[in-house]
Order: C-alpha cells, then structure tokens, then sequence
DNA sequence: GGCCAGGTATGGT
DNA sequence: ACCATACATGGC
C-alpha cells in the first residue's frame, strides 16, 4: 500500500487499506488503547499515536520503522480482498471490516497475551497486560522482557488478575525462551503447531492465534466461541472445533488467516458487544 | 445469580 | 481418539 514517510511520522491516506479501528479491534492485538480521537499502539517498548488526518492517518512515533514492519505496510490488501470476496459468505464482512490489516506481532507478547485469552474476554485480557508492564517493566509501561516474566511466581501473577491461567504462565516460562520462540520460525505450519500446543496453556486456538497473528502463517483457521457460533449458522452444526478449523482451512486454503480476521470481527461486532 | 468471555488441562472411557 | 469437568475473575 501507498506511504509516506517524514521524520517521526508516517502518513497514510488511503482508508480501504488502514483502518486503524478495524486494526486495532478486530481482535488481533491488545497493546492498545484510545484517548479522544486518538489510538495509542505500545507493543514491546515502541510506541506510536494514530490521529486521523484528511483521508487517512498520521503514524506519530520515533520507531517509523518499526511500525512500517509492524502494520505490515508493504503488502497491498486489494488482491486478498478481491480474491476472498469471490466467496458470498465473505462479502459482507469484508465489507464491514475494509480497512483490516494482519499486524506482525512480536512472538513472545503474543505467546503471554494469547495464553491470557483463554476463556477471557478482551478487557480483562487487556486489563492483566497492563497489570504485568505497570509491575515488572522499567519504565512501567513496555511489555515485560523474557527475564523480568521469569523472575515471578505463580502468586504474582496471580494478584495481576491472570486467575488460573498464572500457573500457565509460569511453567511457559521455563519450557521456552525467546530465542526458542524465534527459531521454530523455520518450522513448517504443521509441525510449528504441534511444538506450540506442546506448550502449557496453549491448545490449539492459542496455537492457532500465535501462528497468525506471530508467524503470519495464513494457513492456519483459528476457531473460537464466535468463528464456532458463525460457522453453526452457516453450515451444518459440529460442536469440535478441530474439525470447524480443518473444514474452513479446506475452504479458504492459504488465505484462511485473513478470512478468519474478517469473520471474527463482523461477528463479534454484530452479535456480540464491543466494549 | 447464572451465564459468558478469542479454552486448556486433566482424568475418565 | 473422544467426552466431561474444573478452572479465577469480572461484567452484564
């Protein structure tokens, strides 16, 4: 997609192709927050402001490199869209849901965030995030690194609202670094699956979310409580989630990741509440 | 007060 | 390989 880039901002004036809502709140990501009519995006330690200008957006942040990698901005989302609207069941919520981008995620916060997401809803997910940088970062505002994560207990994350999901996250800690994490990059999708599944607190929708939303692997389905919920009205009802993914993998092929982010965001936007 | 939230671990067949 | 259940916490 089109950019421009001046010193410590990066321009974006084309809203079919960055939405900044839609980014932000179609459930892909949690280092975020708004203020008035402002988005403020914090992954790890980098930071940037998202205020709306003419047709599009002002990127305000000193790492311009870092969120061109971030947001993804070298991939152009017209082909993709084109491509999935082929499929009547996608054109309404690529309609609603235009302005989508797949964000390159940091592995490790992605891990914690989505182990976090289990049977949680995103307030509280975003809520124990917050908790975890306000207590153990320097500044109390980055997400923690790998070394400040290994120095708590269970107990500590536990006062952090993580409720049973702490002991998870305690023994994460000790079966994977990040270096870890990075190296099973190389590993094929199948394979990279099971080594995340291997993990405690991660099944297979975590596994799913990390591949996505970590590795950008796009042949991946994640199935939750509203893909299952909209996958039952549209085709005949199956109550295993395994065999949901497996189904709409086989319909959507390589480009199921994206399908599943426009899906998941139309649903959740028009059934469910957004906070 | 029961149900739900971007489910997973565990123990039973 | 499939199923049932427990699991913290907070909002509605």
């Amino acid at each position: 997609m089109l950019y421009e880039v001046d010193k410590d901002c990066i321009l974006v004036q084309n809203r079919s192709e960055f939405n900044i809502e839609h980014i932000l709140e179609c459930g892909q990501v949690f280092c975020y927050g708004k203020e008035d009519d402002k988005y403020l995006v914090f992954p790890q330690d980098k930071y940037a402001e998202v205020i709306e200008y003419k047709d599009g957006y002002k990127l305000l942040t000193k790492d311009t490199d870092y969120f061109i990698d971030f947001f993804d901005l070298n991939t152009s989302y017209s082909k993709i869209k084109e491509e999935l609207a082929k499929q009547e069941i996608m054109k309404k919520p690529i309609e609603f849901g235009y302005g989508i981008r797949i964000l390159k995620q940091d592995l490790f916060e992605t891990l914690i965030s989505f182990i976090i997401s289990a049977n949680n809803n995103i307030k509280r997910i975003k809520l124990i995030l917050n908790n975890l940088r306000k207590n153990l970062s320097k500044d109390g505002k980055s997400f923690p690194t790998y070394e400040e994560l290994l120095s708590c207990n269970e107990e500590f994350f536990e006062k952090m609202g993580a409720g049973y999901r702490a002991g998870y996250l305690y023994k994460v800690l000790r079966q994977v670094t990040r270096e870890d994490l990075s190296a099973f990059a190389s590993l094929p999708t199948k394979e990279l699956r099971q080594k995340l599944i291997s993990l405690s607190g991660v099944g297979p929708k975590v596994a799913d979310c990390v591949m996505l939303f970590g590795y950008n692997r796009f042949d991946v389905f994640p199935v939750d409580t509203w893909i299952q919920k909209m996958y039952n009205m549209f085709f005949s009802p199956l109550d295993n989630r395994e065999k949901i993914s497996q189904n709409l993998i086989e319909q959507f092929g390589s480009l199921s990741g994206y399908a599943q982010q426009y899906l998941f965001y139309y649903q959740r936007s028009y059934l469910g509440k957004l906070d």
